[in-house]
DNA sequence: ACACAACCATAATGGCGTTATGCTGTCCAC
DNA sequence: GTGGACAGCATAACGCCATTATGGTTGTGT
């Protein structure tokens, strides 16, 4: 989490913290807001009142993580010295994702969103870089880079995960 | 379905078919065991003494439409002249598939499958086929083609999500 | 001081999957 | 042919969980 919120002082933070903990972890069906509420020590009202539900709990905090994320991916892509649209540039990029989502140990967060959640910022990313712009190619490589780290959530070695993604590739029409 | 079900005549078989109609268009979350009842023109009663549970009517309709198309995917496979394990044909049987689920509306129910949906069939068959094996290699292509139905359900163009798929290829370590 | 909102706890409410219960027919065992 | 067991199904609880309603407390601007 940014500093911009106290950790661990009030209660809006400590919400979010158990938020990224749990939804890390756990499937977010799997989760209750008792739960939730319970591990920053407040009830289900303070949970409400701050974030209005329980995918927007989930939502805050995701959109939090995949900020990060995308920001080193945009940067990959950028430093990047082949012109844009490859598919090395993008797929190194992928990687980058992939190492800093294991390392935080956000797995669940970004590999596993919730029914409800709209807005595939990811796939809208690898739409955006890679040329010409299919609509559903970004989708794909977003949801593969996922499986790798839903892989890792339920127990495959992080380094074989990373192997098979790295194993990826596509082709570019024309 | 297959015939040793007699749709449409007994409650079991009505039910069946309500299922793969509802699953098929819907995420599973979205339809409800009223739904389904109603649409067999029966109860909740009777789809539990059948099947369970919701999750394992699902399984039930699945198990079938998923045998049918690993069935084809698997030809399609075995008739690849190439050596076992080749990249090209793993993809030609993916969109073998994709174009099975696609024809016979199985996109949901295919490409959606719930949280508790253990046992990815298709992940062990890809697994099977690519050599060597990586645990994970399979899930992250059975995610792909996953999330290429997905979008097709939410209304993008089978054409341009097909050559999204297609663009998709895998190196495998020497 | 006083209004008023932010903050948060407590107590309903409602949907939905599941379970419990009971009724009805059918199919052997005797 | 009759009694009992059992499949097939309806009906009515039950329990979990997200959400909402309500109310009290604390701070803050005026």
């Amino acid at each position: 989490m940014r500093e911009w919120i106290p950790i661990s002082t009030s209660p809006k933070g400590r919400l979010a913290l158990a938020a990224v903990q749990e939804f890390g972890a756990r499937p977010f069906d799997e989760v209750t807001v008792g739960e939730l509420a319970a591990a920053a020590t407040v009830t289900t009202g303070a949970l409400y009142h701050h974030f209005g539900s329980k995918l927007g709990l989930y939502a805050f905090v995701r959109d939090d993580v995949e900020q990060r994320m995308l920001d080193r991916m945009e940067g990959a892509i950028a430093a990047s010295p082949a012109p844009s649209g490859r598919s090395t540039a993008v797929m190194a990029a992928l990687l980058i994702g992939f190492d800093f989502a294991v390392r935080e140990g956000f797995l669940r967060i970004l590999g596993d969103p919730p029914a409800g959640a709209d807005h595939d910022r990811l796939a809208e990313l690898l739409n955006a870089t890679t040329t010409p712009a299919s609509p559903v190619l970004g989708r794909v490589l977003a949801a593969a880079w996922r499986a790798a780290l839903v892989a890792v959530a339920e127990g495959s070695d992080s380094t074989q995960a990373r192997e098979a993604l790295a194993a990826l590739e596509f082709r570019l029409a024309s």
